[in-house]
DNA sequence: TCCTTCGCATACTGTCGGTATGTGAAAAGT
DNA sequence: ACTTTTCACATACCGACAGTATGCGAAGGA
């Protein structure tokens, strides 16, 4: 094993790790040390691979929000044929869907914005999923579809939007609520389209 | 001065300390020892006065639901003749503009979920400004005003996008932002009206 | 006036994020 | 082939901070 394998395999190990500790327990309370033995190195490790706690989160949190960003960009390439507004409400249900993971709700909806700041968060947000929004946005304000405005605000609402849910529905238990919520945002994104 | 005066007027004080330290600097940014401090006593008033750290930023964010949702309350008074819809938009516009303040996104938007979890954070929403949400939205489904729904999910739903907006105008600088916002939000409670 | 209560201070501990330094093996140079 | 350098990690340590145990002095009741 060459080093630099070496190197990718404890790095990788780390963020295995690390991502299921932060998802289960929380930033806070989840230990460097913790973390480290789970790994099966010591801090040492950790330090040499991440300049400190709050990096090693950021790291997981842009891993977590890009595969959030691929579930959605997946689900509106599977549909090549359909509309812009169908493609807007797939990706919407797909992010919806995604988000309501232990993982993502935890680290992404929950930790984030507290550990790195809402700016930094924000900026990975737009990287991974916001911008697939925004650029749906975009496309739908050009066709006519819905009216024109600013589309960041808009775009801000929606994925806030989202966002609770998604947290709302992690919390509750009955199978009915998911259809339930997607109905209610449904309507909203319906009530958005010029008729 | 009595004893329980002078309880309650240490009590004050910390809590008014905590809250401009934890609104300025993050709950992870602000020590015991420091709130203790700027208030001119040591951490074991503090400790005589709270349980732990999450606590004091507990009793300090109903502090600040509380007045958000007050601020909800008085705007929806302010026009009594009003009808149900037009009491929900100035209830939510009332919102949008408390929750922009530096204290509420802090300490109600950033770190809340964060330091009590969702669920307490939950709660206290409830308690201070989802209630009158969820009633507003009652009487309008029973009124016929909005599609006959569950109203939570459409609760959770119109609050994460205010949260999310409150946040992003909270951090831009254009005035104009507030005005956009609004008008989007506006567009999407007008599109959940039936006609 | 004595005793109890209690609001708060003082002094201490354990944990944890972060740093400084050591070490042995892999890679590079000659 | 031998030396030197690099580097992936371990070990040992420090400071900060949340939390605790205890002491004290004044208020309030008996």
């Amino acid at each position: 094993m060459t080093r630099i394998e070496q190197r990718e395999q404890t790095r990788r190990a780390l963020l295995r790790e690390a991502r299921r500790l932060f998802a289960t327990l929380g930033y806070g309370g989840v230990g460097l040390d913790q973390i480290a033995s789970a790994t099966g190195v010591t801090k040492g490790a950790l330090y040499h691979h991440f300049t400190s706690k709050a990096d090693l989160f950021g790291v997981v949190l842009a891993q977590v929000q890009a595969e959030v960003g691929d579930a959605v960009a997946a689900a509106a390439v599977a549909e090549p044929e359909a509309d812009h507004w169908d493609q807007l409400r797939t990706g919407c249900r797909a992010f919806l869907v995604a988000s309501t993971h232990p993982d993502v709700r935890q680290i992404m909806l929950i930790d984030g914005p507290a550990v790195l700041g809402w700016a930094q968060w924000r900026a990975l947000d737009e990287a991974a999923s916001g911008r697939h929004l925004e650029e749906a946005l975009i496309s739908l304000v050009a066709e006519g579809t819905i009216d024109q405005q600013p589309v960041t605000p808009l775009g801000r609402l929606l994925s806030g939007a989202m966002n609770e849910a998604a947290l709302w529905l992690a919390e509750s238990s009955r199978p009915s609520d998911l259809d339930d919520a997607w109905a209610a945002f449904d309507r909203m994104l319906e009530g958005l389209r010029i008729p």
